[in-house]
DNA sequence: ACCTGAACACCGTTCAAGT
DNA sequence: ACCTGAACACCGTTCAAGT
């Protein structure tokens, strides 16, 4: 990964995908247009195609370069508290490029980046004593949860929010509505953040038969 | 929900929200533009904007109708059969408007018909035995998963792709990755489909506590 | 009341042309 | 070799005007 260092630095796809990442990771995917990005890099929008044949692969490549900024955990702990590690690691780099949750989807996980963090995940399941065909079920399960918490939850809920939610549930028609009103609550606490992702993932720990 | 029948039959809201959700469950989300809809109901683009403020509010009322659509399972067996069959009820629904799970993320879980569709899950933690707090948090976990899987998983991976999943971790080098080429036979099962998604609601089931 | 064309500020991408 | 403006076929939405 090359530093775009200067204003009129020669181009490389490297660097032109890392500045789409920069502006995704700050300004959102829909803000990344091949007409802004090559407005931001002062050059002619067409200079992009000499690097990339379209957007998608643009995408692809800044799917790449997010993916280089995975933190993974100390391989140290039992099983438990290295699997809890890592989940969190993949929750918090996930969070750090919200774009790779809506990037995915389509693409597949065979890129090279992203088999080492496979990798990584399989290997622990395995450490903590599953068979090769479940440890592979389960880090899918493991895999869809965590994108999914950072795709449909908060990241972190203000009390506020949590508040709001709470007093929403509980102005519900009790005829109607009884489960909700008694979770009325909770659902406040449930509604995302830290807690209640690693809430989660020690039930499916617990499901795994890993204590 | 009127029938928009005629091809001049007056225009509604519903009839408008009704066609545009439609486009989205044949076309896919990307498909659904204001010109578009607008000459699929052989009227001017800014006639639509007579019903809905802006397309973020047609938004709304196309997530709407589709959660109109959910099929709540029948409330006979025990507990965690019942909480089996919500689950694949849910993922059902997701798979018929995968467009929801595209609009899903920013928008809450407040809207009427929704609020009907969680009531049901939540009755169902709580009838199994889940303190009140802790039925808020599995369902939300749940609602992750589900979505989640829905986002992120083929929804009945062909033979073909489970093989070259396989054969893909197969040929990695074994020095590096030695996890992945032991995992690599189960991989491909564990790809998606409803029997990967129905491990899953099992394990969490199992976290739960819940036989 | 209900509908709408023109216009504005955007897209991704093709093509032919500049240096 | 590397870069690019003009053009085409699209967007959502404002505005002023039609019936």
């Amino acid at each position: 990964v090359t530093a775009p260092a200067g204003r009129r630095a020669r181009l490389t796809a490297d660097g032109i995908a890392s500045s789409a990442l920069r502006l995704v990771d700050e300004e959102g995917l829909e803000a990344l247009s091949m007409r802004r990005l090559a407005d931001d890099l002062g050059v002619g929008t067409m200079t992009l195609y000499g690097y990339f044949r379209n957007k998608d692969e643009l995408l692809d490549a800044v799917v790449d370069a997010a993916t280089q900024d995975f933190e993974p955990p100390a391989r140290r702990g039992n099983p438990r508290t290295r699997l809890v590690a890592y989940a969190r690691a993949a929750r918090e780099w996930l969070l750090r490029h919200p774009a790779l949750v809506q990037l995915r989807g389509r693409e597949p996980i065979l890129r090279p980046a992203a088999l080492r963090i496979t990798e990584l995940g399989i290997e622990a399941l395995l450490d903590a004593g599953l068979e090769p065909a479940e440890a592979a079920r389960a880090f899918r399960v493991l895999f869809v949860y965590t994108f999914g918490a950072v795709a449909f939850s908060a990241a972190e809920p203000g009390e506020d929010e949590r508040r709001a939610v709470t007093a929403a549930m509980r102005a519900l028609p009790a005829a109607e509505f009884p489960a909700l009103g008694r979770a009325a609550e909770g659902a406040g606490a449930a509604l995302g953040g830290a807690e209640q992702f690693d809430y989660g993932v020690g039930r499916l720990l617990d499901g795994f038969g890993i204590r």
